[in-house]
DNA sequence: GTCTATAGGATGATAGAC
DNA sequence: GTCTATCATCCTATAGAC
């Protein structure tokens, strides 16, 4: 697999010293497209560090271990979830429906490399003694948001999770890289995305793409 | 992360010489489970060796290197998987509607340790060279049934799918962990199996289980 | 705040015996 | 058909300078 290029905004311009928060968001960033792209055991600490543009050993100065690191990029991406869907959720302007544009707003959070991956990688960790308490936490607060704060029912909850977690699946695959080959996967994303598949084609990455 | 112990069937008895068909599938099926539990980058050779109690220099002889060792137990997933569903479809007895059993099919699948987890695993390898491609053909080929053979409308298909990545996500999270202390977990459950709860609980895996 | 150098520990794969 | 021994590489983490 190709180096994980970060984005120009994930990339400090090389030698600059700054804050230690600034620092820390600029390689949690980094290492949220990283992991994304590689999973938990697959990113090395090297690799976080040259898409954020400084040394490895600062990597780990900076958060301990790669089991820390990880926890922070998690929390990290939770928190923006969570924060997107409750901003959606008080908008009043619109007149589509809450489910669809909480649906459209996860859509929408494409555009944050890795966050989706960096989940569906977390919940497959299940079995991991410090990371898996802390995604099935991940895991029960949304479903807690989508009853209690969104006030879907438990089929329209359990509903909407379903369809999430399908499309972290076409998303982890790089799906779209046969949309134009495989008849399948064309009528696939047609049922998946009837109305927003434009904006969809446009977000989600191909195998080729490095993040 | 404790040993990933297989079950008796999977465990030749110590030493004895078998033909290369028997070992493959031997090694096969223990490398199922622990490719499973740790995904393609977490799992050794090593590991895989012990499990089915041959040495690792041997699990590498046979396979040549890990990557064609996952192939194969990719294959083999996709394999059963599809021999399931296909069978389910084929039984002219009982009352259910297909779409039911076949979903129930699926549950039942879980006794097969380490399927669900080792799809999961291979469905966030989009990016992987030779993995992604292989990874997406089996997709294809799940959406293929579904529509031809099984003769769903591409919203039952698409509806199917995500439902089965949800419980492919409850069993990666071990999110039954916390079924008894954590009442959101408890909810969800009873929302993704209104009438099966009882032997879902009795096949899916735990936090602490070691596959 | 950030780097270079490097220790120490896996891990995938090969060589070669039995 | 299967093992032991081992190499070469990679990777996390530490030490210590600037």
């Amino acid at each position: 697999m190709s180096s994980v290029t970060p984005t120009d905004d994930e990339t400090a311009a090389p030698g600059r010293r700054m804050s230690s928060d600034e620092r820390r968001e600029q390689i949690l960033l980094a290492a949220l497209a990283v992991f994304g792209a590689r999973g938990y055991e697959g990113t090395t600490t090297d690799e976080v560090a040259r898409a954020a543009g400084v040394s490895q050993p600062y990597v780990v100065r900076l958060f301990g271990t790669k089991e820390n690191l990880f926890l922070a990029v998690l929390q990290l991406a939770f928190d923006r979830l969570m924060a997107t869907f409750r901003a959606e959720l008080a908008r009043t302007d619109g007149d589509e429906p809450t489910a669809k544009r909480i649906g459209n707003a996860y859509i929408a959070l494409l555009s944050v490399r890795g966050l989706h991956q960096t989940l569906s990688h977390a919940f497959l960790l299940g079995a991991h003694p410090v990371i898996g308490p802390e995604a099935r936490a991940c895991f029960s607060r949304v479903w807690e948001f989508l009853r209690t704060e969104a006030g879907y029912s438990g089929e329209e909850a359990q509903l909407f999770l379903a369809q999430g977690m399908l499309i972290n699946t076409l998303i982890g695959l790089r799906l779209i890289t046969d949309y134009d080959a495989d008849r399948n996967i064309k009528e696939l994303f047609e049922a998946c995305f009837p109305t927003e598949l434009k904006s969809v084609m446009r977000l989600v990455p191909r195998a080729g793409d490095p993040w």
